[in-house]
RNA sequence: GCGCUCGUAGCUCAGUUGGAUAGAGCGGCGGUUUCCUAAACCGCAGGGCGUGGGUUCGAGUCCCACCGGGCGCACCA
């Protein structure tokens, strides 16, 4: 249990003596700057005013009915109020014991699940089928697959959903092209990604440039999507070459989505047309009716929609009771000419022979409604659609078949949905998000409340120049590529620190290192701000980088090798038993914040969970690392003189070990290695 | 123009419901190895937190305005 939630029990008590139960209430109490206190309660400033009494004489009277002799050394009152609690270390030895305990087994490293688990959607990866899988496609495949293990380590049941892209516009242009291809090659399927990418880039350019290639390959989506059968022969066999090349990333990456956590946009095909149809009865105009001036109005010179709905407006305002007929009709026409119509509630409508949901609140440059478009006007179905159908099953929709319930063994029914994509999406989002819960469907069907709809945004990856991350010439660098390179300059490192490795380990310390600082490198910022990629800053081994903390813990593996080795083989299991049950005993202040800092760790996972940030868990492994590599300086173990005393610094070498195994290999995914 | 987001040390970034003298890393300077991996450790220097108001006992954090950067804004995802 975090420290603070012990702590605040006993503020609140002690409030509620001092002054009564209504005081009481989620008293404040937060790790402290180590310079001052270990912890630190703010309760009294934050009720002086409240009392009219000053802050210090708050303090005070609250320092009277304080219990916490048990854990602390004497409260103290600091600056204008603070009270500042200084953990006793034979407490904080307890509670590291029993951490210890729980982390030689399972290994949970002391953090306890959730009370009641949710159902949570992890949607990440989702790259398009299209082409090469590029650096673009690293953070939410990194960034989400964090979240996603740290939220089935808190007891979640995790859904992970790569939901790739095979079903839109580039589709169409790739299988256009591939038309020319399909002449000498009768097997898709066997042709390797590297062409698909090329014919990609030359569908890219001729689309651009020729406006009757254009149309066709527009064409072919809507052939697509009303699965003309040859078009779906060509577009299975780019697919599923396509997919292998997609798994053989993700299994190099360390991301743990496999086969069976594909759901293709083509997934939701036979959705789509019902999709609509109940989104029409939910928000299509009739009925009640909307309830101000929400016409579709637009400039045909900016070659928008000019439907000027009279037939729309005309219902609007004969529902409302205003006017009548063709007056209404000329009355909205006179009102859209003088300033652009707003929309006042959500509601679908045809625009320009587009399917469309208009939301208040998203207007364009000229302050036009923007619409959140489903359906284009040629008939083919946009992301909208496939992110609608794709959201309604999530939550709605009951699984019946095993294969729909794998993920997690049970009909899903989400409670929570998170969506890992680049930050240039989230208008994209807010409006899916909107639109969802206008139409209702954003309740849990079991439970009845609100399903927590999130977009995990991250930023833009830059170059050391600050511009988007290319190749000189301009082209988005390919993954494959930039993952090879990540090992074979962990390689030169570690060819070069440990020649002593042999050639087997030394490729496998070469990928750990190698992947787990792209990913690190990665996981270690917010990920809202745009994120600067540096070779020499990831892969430079000292600071706050991945290879960092596996150093540390090679550094305690090796420690607990010689241990292990020290006693001899018969007496090995009494030995082991022997100090893993011995009194953790914390005198130099390297220990102690060392096991200070380990209690820290629940709480920050939780943190993780709550706000989808798993840099505040590289934060805290790095801090960590630090304060172990400290210990790790003073404190001799296996030299200790006395047993009592190695055996106590042994279990923290195994409680650091535990707590960064699971911290790294099992919440962020980046491998811990014995040696390196 | 509207919306979102960001502006903290030379560089890259932390700063969890507002709390004390704003912290790391890199880079710079100076030290540490008969001792568990020196891929390490210890010390020093370096900041008007974009600007101006406001709320508050108290603001890097909340509100408003402005300046500057990034992104988005109708049939791409």
């Amino acid at each position: 249990m975090p420290i603070e939630d012990i702590l605040k029990p006993r503020f609140s008590t002690a409030i509620g003596l001092a002054f009564g139960s209504e005081y009481a209430g989620n008293p404040m109490v937060q790790a402290a700057d180590p310079k001052f206190a270990d912890y630190q309660c703010n309760a009294a400033l934050a009720l002086a005013r409240r009392l009219s009494q000053p802050p210090r004489k708050v303090a005070e009277q609250i320092l009277t009915h304080l219990s916490v002799e048990d854990l602390c050394e004497s409260p103290q009152i600091a600056g204008p109020g603070f009270i500042n609690l200084r953990l006793r270390p034979a407490w904080l030895a307890q509670q590291c014991a029993a951490l210890t305990r729980e982390a030689e087994s399972p290994a949970r490293a002391g953090v306890e699940g959730v009370a009641v688990g949710q159902t949570v959607v992890v949607d990440y990866g989702g790259p398009n089928l299209a082409k090469e899988m590029h650096v673009g496609h690293l953070r939410s495949a990194v960034i989400g697959d964090a979240i996603a293990r740290v939220l089935a380590f808190l007891g979640h049941g995790v859904v992970r959903q790569n939901h790739v892209g095979d079903f839109g516009t580039q589709f169409g242009m790739l299988i256009r092209q591939a038309r020319e291809l399909a002449a000498t090659s009768r097997n898709e399927a066997t042709i390797p990604i590297t062409d698909w990418e090329a014919c990609y880039r030359q569908a890219v350019q001729r689309d651009r440039e020729d406006p009757v290639f254009a149309a066709q390959a527009r064409q072919e989506v809507v052939k697509l999507q009303q699965a003309d059968p040859e078009t779906v022969r060509l577009w299975q066999g780019i697919c599923q070459e396509s997919r292998r090349h997609c798994r053989e990333i993700f299994e190099m990456l360390g991301v743990a989505l496999s086969e069976r956590d594909i759901r293709a946009e083509s997934y939701y095909k036979d959705r789509l047309a019902p999709m609509v149809e109940r989104l029409r009865r939910a928000l299509e105009l009739g009925g009640e009716g909307p309830k101000v001036g929400l016409a579709e109005v637009f400039d045909p010179q900016r070659r928008r929609a000019v439907d000027v709905t009279a037939l729309t407006a005309s219902a609007a305002l004969e529902a409302s009771g205003a006017l009548a007929g063709a007056e209404a009709v000329e009355r909205v026409a006179e009102a859209v000419e003088e300033k652009p119509p707003v929309v006042m509630r959500p509601f679908a409508a045809e625009s320009n022979g587009a399917w469309c949901v208009f939301l208040p609140g998203y207007v364009d440059q000229d302050h036009n409604p923007v619409p959140l478009i489903v359906r284009k006007a040629d008939g083919a179905y946009l992301y909208a659609a496939t992110d609608l159908a794709a959201l309604y099953f999530r939550i709605q929709e009951a699984k019946t078949t095993s294969e729909e319930q794998a993920p997690w063994n049970r009909d899903w029914r989400a409670d929570r949905v998170i969506y890992v994509t680049d930050a240039r999406q989230s208008q994209h989002f807010a409006m899916l998000f909107d639109t969802v819960r206008a139409a209702h469907w954003d309740r849990n069907p079991i439970t009845g409340a609100p399903v927590r709809l999130e977009h995990a945004a991250f930023g833009s990856l830059l170059g050391e120049d600050g511009k988007p991350f290319k190749t000189r010439s301009g082209e988005s660098i390919k993954l494959q590529e930039l993952l090879t390179e990540a090992v074979d300059k962990a390689a030169a490192v570690v060819a070069q620190k440990n020649p002593l490795l042999s050639e087997a380990t030394r490729r496998q310390v070469a990928k750990a290192v190698g992947i787990g600082a792209v990913k690190y490198s990665d996981l270690r910022q917010d990920r809202t701000s745009d994120y600067v990629f540096s070779w020499s800053r990831m892969l430079a081994l000292d600071g706050n980088t991945g290879p960092y903390l596996q150093y540390a813990y090679t550094r305690i593996q090796s420690i607990l090798r010689k241990a292990d080795a020290a006693s001899s083989a018969p007496a090995r299991g009494e030995h082991a038993g022997r100090s893993a049950a011995a009194p953790l005993q914390l005198e130099t202040p390297q220990e102690i914040a060392l096991a200070r800092r380990l209690l820290q760790f629940a709480g920050v996972v939780h943190a993780v969970g709550r706000d989808l940030k798993p840099h505040y868990l590289c934060t805290y492994l790095y801090e960590l690392a630090v304060e172990f590599s400290a210990f790790y300086e003073s404190c001799p173990v296996l030299q200790a003189g006395v047993e009592e005393l190695r055996f106590s610094r042994l279990r923290l070498c195994r409680l650091t070990a535990a707590v960064l195994r699971v911290g790294l290999q099992e919440l962020l995914g980046i491998a811990v290695l014995d040696e390196m």
